[in-house]
DNA sequence: TGACAGAGTTAGCCGCGCCTAACTATCATG
DNA sequence: CATGATAGTTAGGCGCGGCTAACTCTGTCA
């Protein structure tokens, strides 16, 4: 029903996009600087990228201005910003890591798997959430079956 | 327990090691060529990839000769096959994905998610997979879940 | 108003991982 | 033994995504 192309983006460029989504939305705008320092990049790092987003008609990039998204940009990056905290609370709720970390691994993890998996990984995801509030608590006994686990090989042998 | 440096091998070099060890082993060693067609990479790049594995020690390499691993990479190898065949395993089983597609994902994953999540990860797909055998079939309950969602879903809405 | 701090940009470089094209080594075969 | 096919290597290049260093722009404040 959208005619909008998709402009495949590379998975360095969905971090950017991600950022300026999440910065711009508190604000009229995201500044480059704010960028750099939330994707830990050198701030000409983040000159090169917002060229490369305005020519795929995703940011709204003029030098030495607010940098906000466009229609396209802005549904790209709730696409992307949903399918990431889906996989974060996964990471977090089921398998018990560390919130930022969880964050960092979301981010890499879509590129790396490709759509056919991820879509099937977050439909498992919300069938795990589901069930665990349906008297089948998946995720609750992971936990204690890791737990235990743990416990055994810990001692002994690193890594 | 073990003294050896784990040279922290960048995602492709991962492959090539894989390749060379599954290779390697119903033969008295691995040929270039053979390498860059399972990898499907050009000749030359292929002898980058051997050069750079013999400085880290992990492969024995001699031009124009048979290729073999050395016992370290023969441990290196061994390690990143058992996570993908894990890895591999629940994207067939239980998500249901395509074997040879879950084998690219599978070599991808594990450098995106890093070594945190993909124990945790590893550790619960034998949960679920263990818990298949105990009267309570995760993955098969997953597989229902996800047909009849699927159903709802693919008339009306791409993607 | 002018000068300075800090944000933003530009230019040029690097490493990685791949490529093609052209060269070299090896080996079977007539 | 010559020769040609095939395997392997080398040289050089490219795109991506970073970096530093040096420049420019902007806005504040004495």
């Amino acid at each position: 029903m959208a005619s909008e192309r998709k402009p495949q983006l590379s998975a360095s460029l969905e971090d950017y996009l991600e950022a300026i989504f999440n910065l711009a939305s508190d604000a009229q705008g995201a500044r480059s600087k704010d960028i750099a320092e939330a994707l830990g990049v050198a701030r000409s790092s983040v000159t090169g990228a917002l060229q490369v987003l305005r020519e795929k008609g995703l940011a709204n990039y003029r030098p030495y201005s607010w940098i906000t998204l466009t229609k396209g940009g802005q549904a790209a990056a709730e696409e992307i910003v949903r399918k990431h905290n889906i996989l974060k609370s996964f990471f977090v709720s089921v398998l018990g890591v560390e919130r930022e970390l969880a964050q960092t691994a979301a981010c890499k993890a879509e590129h790396a798997l490709g759509p056919e998996i991820i879509g099937r990984l977050l439909s498992f995801i919300e069938y795990v959430t589901a069930s665990s509030q349906n008297g089948r608590d998946v995720a609750g006994e992971f936990r204690r079956f890791h737990r235990e686990r743990s416990v055994k090989i810990s001692k002994g042998s690193r890594r």
